[in-house]
RNA sequence: GCGAAAGUGGCGGAAUUGGUAGACGCGCCGGCCUUAGGAGCCGGUGGGGUAACCCGUGGGGGUUCGAGUCCCCCCUUUCGCACCA
């Protein structure tokens, strides 16, 4: 048993690790601390790829190094299983969706049990099993007697491609965050959930997850976009109408020359019904409404609009404006129209100089003029005092929106608001594979949820798939047709199914309880779990998954099933892996495959590689040379244990009676710095690369130590001080080699398994050097390094660098004017 | 345009947070071993210079005895948001 072979030692320790259970993690010890590491949970594709290879390894190295600190750790994994691409392999090669996906986990299952991660498989979950997806279903109930979960027609995203509308947090630059198509707007009755009832608190908490990475916290911050003003009622002239604007500048409302509506507005239609106008603005409409998403903000350079011969009544100042609809009001922002004060803001005013509109200052800049309309060149945008404003002229900018904020709320025309970019969650998709919303629509009582003892409301399997537009649960009578659960007529169920964002909202609560059939979850066995510890996944879903997460989490409180605000304590967002500098992708050629790796290298060598290459939350790129170099290193480095081993004291002999001295002392130092240096990085930085580093660095000391002890008597304490080294190695290396690490540990004749056993504490006192390094600068150059006994006073070193020639030479006949020292590390003498 | 992060050898990256820049790995060069080596081992490797030394962390200023690290300005790259009323 010598060398190294990855795949015999790989398969006979995962084996060992399964068979004494050692991830399993069965209830709650209350003598330990309990630490939740969770990763997000795989699509299962159909094969792991080297994203995920990376994302495990990161948490494995921290679930097994927090094991090894003596706390109870959970390490669970599971499958995100619903989702499209599912449905496209039944479309296009006529697979069965669930046969498709269940065949991808046991491929993918066992790619990561080939990883050796410590995983509790007892707690495995799959988001597309009914024993999964009943409970999304019992939580939309819960959301559906709340209130927070209701059904509305509004305008949403509209994918082409994926025959479905899709979430605001799903449209990435007007295109579908998952296939990259332009989106479209189009008007659907739909269910959302109502997470803007929880826009405040989502923001107000990020102040309090400070262990998530500043980028993340700020993305969702603008994400949410809090934004404070008013609202002002606009009378139409002529009409009942009136038209709510939505406005941050509530004193500028003198400045107010026209309306702007987005071509969504609601009102559009009554407005132009008997105007002379009308088939001018129908055919804008029809010709902006065609656009699709991506067009929209290509347009953006040129503002467009049309009159639409109506006037609104300033309700400031009862003068009559113009009603326009112009392509940059858009509709989700605010109340989807607003008043255009052309002098204050930059769109209003380009707008303004095109169609020759109306252009009245109202603020005065407060060091300078008021502008002349006539010849400004752009808008004043900043703040002042009130000009123009009637009885609100001399105000502060601050001031004149306090005042006519009151006077607005006075009179009944307008309200100080808070508006949020972020909208409620539209979550119905047009599609199969996902969970069946539990709703009853009865043409009598109207949309009715599903009692619960009717749960789950299961996906029929025998369905065809074509393609083609439209729910596909809609053309399977025997699900559709049903009775209706309040007056037992026949009524038809709803046919969309949920947003898979909703599957991943609580998957990792489920863990805790993964067989209840009574609820989702026992909080009781979970609550000491909570918040994750540790939350480690791509920053792709900053504004997706990581909100509605969150989001959830304040839902579930509110039913009363947990007692936290915020799901995560610590969130750590991995760097994408790449090859020659691309994001790897079968259109390029350029995808590794991890079996392949394994095969060649072993999970080992891959793992190390993983988290050697780059600090974690930076991009990786897949480097073979350098996959080669970690594999070399283990080779190395089980050599040099087989020549060794027996010339070591055996497992448990105690320290040299005399100590150690010489080389044997200097290992030992260099052994217990590396414990506390990788004990540092590994927990509280998450330098993962710096840690492989620092054992490399401690192999190359010992290892040439080695042949001192080989058919030689030593008397030093050097075998001893090598086997301590060696031990410390398979230590430090479980939470990167695992395998290697045990199969080392055995080698040195330790009973198994060094997976469980107690993390290596460096000793203080034998960290420290007893002769350092201390350089000697003049005028901060460098000059000199003096070795000295620790601890030597400033006088000493000051009178031992004069000796130095260097420095003699640059203190010559210059006087010393400053001596600044620091004591054990740097002695500068200042001149001049 | 706004916001954030980052710029260090030929490459990936270290630098315990103001105190020896370039740890560790890759690559490269030289040597040993070998019929041979794309294996292994040993040594070297920021640039310039025979040397003393000089230069060097995107560029320019500054603070300091001392700056990769702190401050100001600029450049570049990546990411996020993008007419947000």
């Amino acid at each position: 048993m010598s060398g190294y072979d990855p795949k015999a030692i790989e398969a006979r320790w995962q084996s060992r690790w399964n068979e004494a259970g050692l991830f399993r993690t069965d209830g709650v010890d209350p003598s330990r601390k309990q630490y939740y590491c969770l990763e997000m949970l795989p699509y299962p594709s159909g094969k792991l790829h080297m994203g995920h290879v990376r994302n495990y390894a990161i948490g494995d190295a921290i679930a097994r190094f927090h094991r090894m600190q003596g706390e109870q750790v959970l390490h669970v994994i599971g499958w995100d299983s619903f989702g499209l691409p599912a449905e496209n392999a039944a479309i296009q090669k006529g697979e069965a969706p669930r046969r498709w996906t269940l065949d991808n986990i046991a491929t993918m299952r066992t790619q990561l049990q080939r990883l050796g991660l410590g995983y509790d498989w007892n707690r495995e979950i799959a988001t597309c099993l009914p024993e999964y997806y009943r409970w999304n279903q019992w939580f939309f109930l819960r959301m559906l007697e709340k209130g927070v979960a209701y059904r509305t027609n509004r305008p949403l995203n509209w994918c082409d491609s994926c025959n479905t509308v899709l979430a605001n947090e799903q449209v990435v630059s007007g295109r579908c965050w998952r296939c990259d198509s332009p989106v479209a707007r189009r008007q659907f009755e739909q269910w959302f959930l109502r997470i803007t009832d929880y826009a405040q608190e989502l923001l107000d908490n990020l102040d309090r997850l400070e262990p998530w990475p500043e980028k993340v916290r700020t993305m969702q911050k603008n994400w949410i976009g809090r934004s404070e003003g008013a609202e002002l009622l606009f009378d139409v002239d002529g009409s009942d109408l009136k038209i709510k604007v939505f406005t941050t500048r509530i004193d500028t409302t003198y400045g107010a020359t026209y309306l702007a509506l987005a071509a969504e507005h609601p009102d559009i239609q009554e407005l132009i019904r008997d105007v002379p106008e009308r088939d001018a603005v129908q055919a804008f409409l029809d010709e902006q409404l065609a656009h699709n998403l991506e067009d929209r903000f290509a347009d953006a350079a040129e503002k467009l609009g049309v009159f639409t011969g109506r006037y609104a009544v300033n309700p400031f100042s009862g003068e009559r404006v113009p009603i326009w609809i112009a392509n940059f009001v858009l509709t989700d922002v605010g109340t989807g129209a607003i008043m255009s004060v052309p002098a204050h803001d930059e769109r209003d005013f380009a707008f303004a100089r095109k169609y020759g509109l109306t252009i009245r200052p109202v603020v005065k800049p407060v060091d300078g003029a008021v502008p002349d309309p006539e010849t400004m060149t752009g808008a004043f945008s900043g703040y002042g005092t009130s000009c123009a404003s009637a009885g609100f002229d001399g105000l502060a900018t601050e001031e004149a929106k306090e005042a006519m904020g009151n006077h607005a709320e006075q009179n009944r025309f307008g309200k100080r608001t808070v508006t949020y970019r972020l909208k409620d969650w539209g979550i119905s998709r047009q599609r199969y594979w996902g969970t069946p919303i539990p709703v009853i629509h009865c043409p009598d009582c109207g949309p009715v949820g599903v009692p619960d003892d009717q749960l789950p409301v299961l996906l029929p399997e025998e369905i065809e798939f074509t393609g083609e537009g439209g729910s596909p649960l809609a053309r399977v009578p025997s699900f559709v047709e049903t009775t209706c659960p309040t007056c037992k007529g026949p009524a038809r169920r709803d046919t969309d199914t949920m947003d898979t964002f909703v599957d991943s909202c609580w998957y990792y609560f489920r863990y805790l309880d993964p067989k209840n059939s009574d609820q989702p979850f026992d909080w009781k066995k979970a609550r000491s779990w909570f918040p994750v510890d540790l939350y480690i996944g791509g920053v792709e879903h900053a504004t997706m998954h990581l909100i509605y997460t969150r989001f959830w989490t304040m839902m579930m409180r509110d039913l009363g099933l947990v007692d936290i605000d915020e799901p995560v304590n610590r969130l750590f967002t991995q760097g994408m892996v790449n090859k020659d500098g691309f994001k790897m992708s079968k259109s390029k050629g350029n995808v590794v495959d991890p079996d392949d790796l394994v095969a060649r290298y072993g999970a080992d060598t891959i793992r190390l590689f993983s988290l050697f290459a780059a600090p974690p939350d930076r991009g990786l790129d897949w480097n073979e040379a350098g996959v080669e170099g970690c594999y070399r290193f283990l080779v190395r480095l089980a050599r040099t244990v087989d020549n060794v081993v027996s010339s070591l004291p055996g497992p448990g002999t105690p320290e040299p009676a005399g100590g150690c001295s010489g080389d044997a002392l200097a290992l030992r130092r260099k052994t217990h710095q590396t414990i506390a240096r990788v004990t540092f990085n590994l927990g509280p930085r998450m330098h993962l690369n710096t840690v492989v580093s620092a054992v490399m660095e401690l192999i190359n000391t010992a290892a040439p130590l080695t042949e001192q002890v080989v058919g030689h008597d030593d008397d030093s304490g050097l075998a001893w001080a090598l086997r301590e080294c060696f031990e410390s190695v398979s230590l430090l290396l479980t939470p990167f080699a695992p395998h290697f690490a045990e199969d080392i540990w055995e080698r040195l004749g330790n009973a198994p398994f060094v997976s469980d056993s107690t993390w290596p504490v460096a000793r203080e006192d034998l960290m420290e050097e007893d002769e350092v390094t201390v350089v000697v600068q003049v005028n901060g150059k460098l000059r000199a390094r003096m070795f000295l006994p620790r601890g030597v006073d400033r006088d000493t070193a000051l009178s031992k660098a004069r000796e130095d020639e260097a420095v003699a030479r640059h203190l010559d006949g210059k006087q010393v004017r400053k001596v600044i020292f620091v004591p054990d590390k740097l002695l500068n003498l200042v001149v001049g």
